[in-house]
DNA sequence: AACTAATCTTTACACGTGTAAAAATGAGAG
DNA sequence: CTCTCATTTTTACACGTGTAAAGATTAGTT
């Protein structure tokens, strides 16, 4: 940059502001060093400019796991919105072990983050290193919640409430009442969904029915969870006529891999079924199993966009004590054939 | 780092080297550190330790796409390999934007990565920047080539001529030569597996025949674009009866989705249909459509970890002039349902 | 106890940028 | 031309760490 400055024939600090905001130094000499710079390719050290700031510009992403179109989703709108704002994310990747997921956090604080976003694994083996590290820099909590425990921590996410019950009540009215399958307790969604669901069936006058599951192993491949775990009950005739309702999509598209293998599902146009599947979050390939997925849309996008402004309000207008803001974003129904 | 250095009673530098590799101090010391670490928390900041040194033990890693199962794979093997060299992972998406990546390059450059591994949009928009680029730091291509014309860059991804040969030979002999659908021009795989279509199909003799498609305007969500692609055939009756290879399973997906819509596929146990599928990459969720789809699998982990050996091998002995290496691997069938 | 080798301390400089303060220069208005 | 204000230059320091060199200390060996 001494040099550049040099060649250009102005200063190494007119420079470093050019940099900064372009707009700040005279036209004229803007001119010149844009100029300059077609003809040199220079780009600021990124970390000589990260040093020594009160503020980096940077916001830390952490999720439970990237294989997961859900999150990457998430990522890709919470990055678009970021760089809107001016600010460059970094994402870390906690491969489904809280232990990573505190060494993410680490990371993040180690390279001065503003803020981050997390998507929580919530596991309680992390819980006494996130109840240091909140303290230290603006966290939001975005899709599931650390632990009821903190509530002091902003959370954005789905209204599990209103999109289980939506579908729970057009399940209901459609064709039978739903029994429910929940998906592996990895985070706090899979509790919340399960009371949703038994609400809403108090509300609507159905006894809740959940199908027993095997959670001693929680696990992130859900598909194969589900197909194993229906697997066996269609082949004892265990809710063949049933409407399952999934905790979310990849379980339902597990789910309808066993019916079709069991042959649960309507073969032939015209033809009908007692039983039906419905899942929950449109999972980009839901509609292109067979039958389509009868589920409820997620607004991804909503949720990415409010977690970015829940964080940059904490970091620009500082964090407010007590009660963290909690933003849900209602679900939309997206009938389609599997329900 | 300093004041942390005070109060164990140790200097700064012995701190420093303990940081880098812990067994490199004393025992004693160590232990005295370890003992002072447990009490404060204490992280040394990551920009400060990158700053000035010849190796920041960062590789940079390009990806055209986050929403992609396939390269969030790619990513978690390289990670994993990465972590265990002791190298930290920068992920950055280029969104399909070729203006988009070579900016994620000169990210990657501003924070002086010590390599590059990257998944190339490859438009012809960035080669000039890409050109450039290849000089500055060591890079490796993986999944596809940047352009054919780069022959010095590593190259590390799949046979596709192995597996494309591998399918056609096995739908060939099984029940009758396939047709070929490609998938829309992003990237070198595309134009690679659509020759070894026709490569294979001359050595068994038959006549090669590829699906039309627009190609206009090149899409990423291949399950649509597929979908329609085939939709509009089959409602006119086209392809109807034919095996259909698709240059991935993405692709297939949608085909799937279409043939049911068209009653294309057997719908009871026993019947048969001439009407076929294939793919390749053995997607996730492959297994899970209905009829589960017949594809050759990529070694996924493989390539991830042969990216980070190749771009390790350059950072460490240095970039050899003249010929990239080209390591390929080979891809294995997956027998299942649709073909 | 004396010697040796390993480890540690001290001191000093480096990295590439942001930023503050004071002085100098430039542009535009009257 | 002179005044005024905006911009730029100069100078200097800061950030948090790595690292090199020289001297001091410690641990292990005979």
């Amino acid at each position: 940059m001494e040099e550049l400055s040099s060649t250009i024939g102005i200063s190494r600090p007119t420079l470093s502001k050019f940099f900064q905001d372009a707009e700040s130094v005279r036209n004229t000499t803007r001119v010149r060093i844009e100029k300059a710079l077609d003809t040199v390719d220079y780009v600021p050290n990124f970390f000589a400019t990260k040093m020594n700031r009160q503020s980096t510009r940077i916001i830390g992403v952490i999720v439970p796991y990237l294989n997961d179109l859900f999150f990457t989703s998430l990522i890709q709108s919470i990055e678009e919105s970021a760089l809107q704002r001016g600010y460059t994310i970094i994402i870390q990747s906690a491969h489904g072990d809280p232990a990573l997921e505190a060494k993410a956090f680490e990371n993040l604080k180690s390279m001065s983050a503003d803020g981050v976003i997390a998507a929580p694994i919530g596991q309680s083996s992390s819980l006494s290193a996130f109840t240091r590290l909140k303290e230290e820099f603006p966290i939001v909590c975005v899709d599931s919640r650390f632990s009821d425990d903190f509530e002091d921590v902003d959370f954005v996410g789905t209204n599990n409430q209103q999109s289980i019950s939506l579908m729970v009540g057009y399940l209901h009215r459609s064709g039978g009442a739903p029994v429910y399958l929940g998906m592996p307790r990895i985070n706090s969604n899979s509790l919340e969904r399960e009371k949703a669901y038994i609400t809403s069936a108090e509300d609507l006058g159905f006894k809740p029915q959940i199908i027993p599951v095997d959670n001693t192993d929680p696990v992130w491949n859900f598909e194969e969870f589900a197909f194993d775990t229906m697997d066996e009950y269609f082949g004892r005739g265990e809710y063949v006529n049933n409407t399952i309702l999934c905790a979310n999509d990849r379980l339902a598209i597990g789910v309808i891999r066993a019916a079709n293998r069991h042959h649960l599902l309507p073969q032939r146009k015209g033809e009908s079924s007692k039983f039906r599947v419905a899942g929950h979050d449109d999972h980009p390939l839901s509609a292109y199993v067979y039958p389509a997925l009868t589920t409820v849309s997620r607004n991804t996008f909503g949720i990415g966009e409010a977690a970015v402004e829940q964080i940059l309000d904490q970091i620009e207008n500082g964090r407010r004590s007590g009660k963290g803001v909690v933003r849900t974003f209602d679900a939309e129904l997206r009938l389609r054939e599997s329900a």
